[in-house]
DNA sequence: TTTGACCTATGTGTTACCCATAGGTTGTAT
DNA sequence: ATACAACCTATGGGTAACACATAGGTCAAA
């Protein structure tokens, strides 16, 4: 397989397949003749495993992490447990965060529906954002 | 002010007060006899007005957007507006990800509670990810 | 006057790629 | 046989929002 014939198996650029081959997440052969990058037919299953962890979160430095483990011969489910266990807090943690956010711009958005748009006066840049926790600015017509 | 200054009263590093005003988020004055940044009070309202839209998810790019139509005298909020309606879609769209990947992460963990650790047998490189949707791998104790 | 705490500019590192450049290779159609 | 498209290669630069390191100038207090 070349670099072309990987990506599109796996539904990614080329870029990409060269890319984790350069990080060492992926191996190839060189064709010594021309020089080309030859990946065998498990580089495809490594890529959508790859794929995988990038989909849970996972950085490429700890899927590097998890495969040297396993091309170790060691398994690697206690660390990707162990990495599972730190990245659900965080996760958690993002999404509550999101919410909030989400929670204050739908909240923004409906006051300011019926708000004209302020001027700014010098003083204030944005009363939208400015004003966040009240948005009662532009209800004066600044 | 002087850039940590600035920066402690808004609880930031020095180094953000200097990269904000690199990229024309912050104006400032040289002190001609020794270089030095000098800020105006209003510094701090608008670096708190960057830290609010940053808390929304706004990047400093857009946030210059703004600021630059208010520093022409333009209202910002329309175009605030806009933002804030991109960005809703944006984010629930993120929640969603993250919020299954969370589930999936949860339910990984619940179900290996059970089971022994895999051993890598040359064709996966770890199950836990791999079979991720039955998560039956190690079951087999493989 | 020395010391410590500040300031400056510049450049590098982070993450996971994407894109541009310049040039070699392969396969097919003419 | 050759032109041409479509592939490959390496290299370097760009992205976002800073953090950090370096080297050197400045300031205030002891």
């Amino acid at each position: 397989m070349k670099v072309s014939e990987l990506a599109k198996a796996a539904q990614v650029t080329p870029e990409t397949v060269r890319h984790y081959t350069r990080e060492g997440l992926l191996q190839a052969e060189r064709n010594p003749t021309n020089g080309y990058q030859t990946y065998h037919s498990d580089a495809l299953q490594r890529l959508r495993f790859i794929q995988q962890a990038r989909t849970l979160g996972f950085s490429l430095k700890q899927i590097a992490e998890i495969i040297e483990q396993s091309d170790a011969g060691d398994s690697p489910c206690p660390l990707v447990r162990d990495l599972l266990r730190q990245k659900v807090p965080e996760t958690q943690r993002k999404i509550a965060e999101l919410q909030s956010h989400l929670a204050k711009m739908e909240a923004a958005l409906a006051t300011w529906n019926e708000m004209e748009d302020g001027v700014p006066n010098g003083h204030s840049i944005c009363c939208l954002i400015e004003e966040w926790e009240t948005a009662q600015c532009c209800k004066e017509g600044r």
